[in-house]
DNA sequence: CTCAGATAGACAACTAGGTTGTCTGATCGT
DNA sequence: ACGATCAGACAACCTAGTTGTCTATCTGAG
């Protein structure tokens, strides 16, 4: 017994993301992606949503621009981001999402929402919405 | 924009972990438990739950054995459990939870149950109810 | 116009938390 | 009584992050 609702809580959270997940990962090795991480995959969603440079995709990652970097390395080798250099800037590259890239962040985007969306059917669309504000609440964390 | 709604609520479920995480270990840091990260509670927690060996805690958390048995060095390290031979059982190092070590579970369990209980009075007790049953049906994870 | 300070990125060393594989020794079931 | 299973130790490795240091470049306030 995991007598702590609390700690009972978290990891519901947990299993839940990693169910998704993980599920994700697998349909995309399934679908001609092997070896995209969840780390890769959102890098790369975040890239494609604008976050053109290391820097800048560490912030938006929450993370350390070297971290970012080493993400963006691994983005490269497996041919999904394109990076050079910015004419009006020489410290920056300028990071790109290949056809690849798109074809990759697709399949993972309609993987989370179909999964989303299969949810929802289990529970109700109107628990979803209850679902995601709730959670939005707890995530901002207010301290006492 | 995060235009996906399944990535969106990935992104979420984790956001909620990682701030009742992050919140639950600087309180134990405040109290007198430095150095302990998430990994560490909820294995102790698991050991103190019922958890008597490396094997069986691998298994409990879903890792392997192998890596249990790391965090358990880590935990005995400072001074969280205590192992010794089972005199039934040459095999066997059995855990006990040392009196630190029910100190810190004891105030996990309370940060973590004080932080649902914070977030049940913001959002409405029927609410924590369904979101709880709706994660775990998310982290059943049925597959197609 | 200059120069201090901020910024982008490269490189290195380190940590946490996991993995797989191999090995020894102990126990269990038929 | 012996083969299969199981506990644990040890090693090598991986991913994803950290901090610190360094150079090159850009920017803004005097």
């Amino acid at each position: 017994m995991d007598s702590s609702p609390g700690a009972r809580l978290a990891t519901l959270l947990l299993g839940a993301f990693d169910a998704m997940v993980a599920q994700v990962v697998a349909d995309l090795e399934e679908r001609g992606h092997p070896g995209v991480t969840a780390t890769l995959e959102f890098a790369l969603a975040a890239i494609a949503d604008g976050a053109q440079d290391a820097s800048a995709l560490g912030r938006r990652l929450g993370v350390s621009k070297q971290a970012a970097a080493k993400t963006i390395a691994t983005l490269e080798q497996l041919g999904y981001v394109h990076r050079e250099s910015d004419p009006k800037d020489a410290r920056r590259k300028v990071l790109a999402v290949t056809s690849r890239g798109r074809d990759m962040t697709a399949i993972g985007a309609a993987r989370f929402d179909e999964l989303r969306r299969r949810w929802s059917d289990a529970v109700g669309p109107e628990r979803v919405a209850q679902v995601e504000a709730a959670l939005a609440v707890l995530a901002d964390g207010e301290r006492p």
